[in-house]
DNA sequence: CTGTTAGCGCCTTCAT
DNA sequence: ATGAAGGCGCTAACAG
């Protein structure tokens, strides 16, 4: 099979149409000077040998670009970030672009590495969802004259577009709106505060009880969670507690779905009804979430919509470059299920 | 901001740090036969302009490849082919390539572009969910040299390595199981036979029946439905029959999830009992399947591991080209959760 | 140990 | 309307 062969260069068509490189060159940008006879067999060589122009070479030419984004998310596997990734894609695509991407784990050194590894692929831009806080690589990038923009999370020090949720805000309204239902005993299961949604997150939920002037029992506050196998964990814990909470405050899907996940195995036991259990409210919808035993309300967004936004603000930047660092705050909608 | 900078090339290092070109090149390629304080001088000026090997540069001379991997996926967004995407870029990223990841939204002109595309960046090798049955723009590639892995399904004439499931043996095994549950009027739904998961699912459902002796009902079988609302609405139409399945043998996650969705939405208007619903084989297990409100069966499988052995195959093919073409099926688990 | 030369594939510029 | 020369960034091969 596929005896290594090999690709066809611009010399071998032009030889293979008794022509010179320039007038293929010419012929495949367009014909522009080229008599109509003369570009057909130029054409015809192009399909008989299957030529294709390589773009690596010219790229290098000065005043080309490559048409590569980076794209650097934390986790492909996540619905979440999967479907974010669509979205820069189709943006790309709509322009000829393409995405280069890349898993960091949640890993600082890999997304350095992945950085510098798309910086040498001489990407025209960057989409990075940060994994640290640590602003140095990507302030390098812009330094070259490759635009940064950071989707979901957004970073201290680091002078680049950015376009975030509404996290605080949509919190706030998600556990106001739980305090309204009558809730006292609300806990709290999220990611890590040391993560800019983490951090958001908890805060909109903190000033909701702040505004109430209600004051809120840390033993149910648990914040860490990064998978849903923690976040069942986490959830098991509160749940055997003497006085466990009555709703539950999820700050994203991986910890509503942990959440979900506990509840719904405790039910299937049989001793107690759904009605003991907590209700949900979760920053993030997810599919089949409205097969939750227990009421579940989400405050929605959309992720495709994210990295569509991530995408244009890098690609009106590398049309035009200068001018403001733009940071954009996607709304969030609260859609309420409760008991 | 970013004021549109320049990104150094090896010339500017080389007179940064007072040598030549090359004794920057040979610093960078582990520093062989230079002295050890003029490597310093020269990893301190790479350092301090931020300088990053132009790889499009290095892959177009002679013997040298551009460390890229095209991925033609159906759907991105769809958690199954984004776990595969990971699987790809993981082991793509053990030996230090990247993906190009491209969504072809299950349409073949798409398919035809991305791959054209691929091409010319001079991707090493493929890695296609194809969306069409015709080989010619694979097959192209392969007689470049460009070794092509199908993944998931497989086309017709074409001579490429591939890794698919036991789609046959699986979905036989789950509609088995279903006929020895007692069940006589089983539902099928899933995607459109023309393409090769949904061609074998259904052979293998089909042969469950045989085998019993037992005819099928053309009346409840619906295929087609690629999407969540066509899946949802082919069983709602399925369940107001006179005669309704007893259970619904799902050929993907698509489908499991509509039927799911729509079972639910009816057990919501309370007017009929779980029990009165039909129970679910679902081939691909799917995150909360476990909430559903009737049993569910999975026939389930390792997307990651399917991406990864598509990488391996194609990581082995760019290693050591020649040999065989390889045809790996990977197994599936049947979990059963009936009445 | 270090530098010079040449050429990878392409296309801008300058002839013709 | 076509072709020849030159150079993009990089490094093998060949001096020294």
């Amino acid at each position: 099979m596929t005896a290594r062969a090999h690709r066809p260069t611009i010399k071998e068509v032009a030889q293979h149409a008794g022509v010179s490189p320039m007038t293929v060159s010419r012929t495949l940008s367009g014909g522009l000077n080229v008599k109509p006879d003369v570009q057909e067999r130029v054409l015809a060589a192009v399909a008989e040998l299957g030529y294709h122009r390589n773009e690596n070479a010219r790229s290098i030419r000065p005043g080309h670009s490559s048409g590569l984004i980076g794209v650097a998310i934390t986790n492909i596997a996540n619905p979440y970030y999967s479907t974010f990734a669509l979205g820069v894609e189709e943006e790309a695509a709509l322009t000829g672009r393409r995405i280069l991407l890349g898993n960091t784990s949640e890993d600082a050194v890999r997304e350095n590495a992945l950085v510098s590894d798309f910086l040498g692929r001489r990407v025209e831009g960057l989409v990075v969802v940060p994994a640290s806080n640590a602003p140095e690589h990507l302030a390098d990038a812009q330094r070259q004259g490759v635009p940064v923009v950071q989707a979901s999370r957004r970073i201290d020090g680091l002078d680049a577009d950015s376009v975030v949720l509404a996290d605080e805000e949509g919190a706030q309204r998600g556990a106001t709106a739980l305090l309204d239902a009558g809730h006292t005993r609300i806990g709290y299961l999220g990611n890590t505060l040391s993560i800019f949604t983490g951090q958001r997150r908890h805060a909109g939920f903190v000033r909701a009880f702040d505004e109430r002037g209600i004051p809120i029992d840390q033993d149910i506050v648990a914040a860490g969670q990064q998978t849903v196998d923690q976040a069942r964990e986490a959830t098991r814990a509160m749940l055997q507690m003497k006085n466990p909470p009555t709703a539950l405050f999820c700050a994203n899907n991986r910890n509503a779905i942990g959440a979900l996940k506990e509840i719904n195995r405790q039910l299937s036991t049989g001793v107690r009804p759904a009605s003991d259990y907590p209700e949900i409210m979760s920053f993030d919808d997810f599919e089949l979430a409205e097969l939750s035993p227990v009421p579940i309300s989400v405050i929605d967004h959309d992720p495709r919509e994210l990295g569509r936004t991530a995408a244009r603000l890098l690609l009106d930047r590398l049309d035009a470059d200068g001018g403001a660092v733009r940071e954009v705050e996607l709304p969030v909608e609260l859609r309420m299920h409760l008991r």
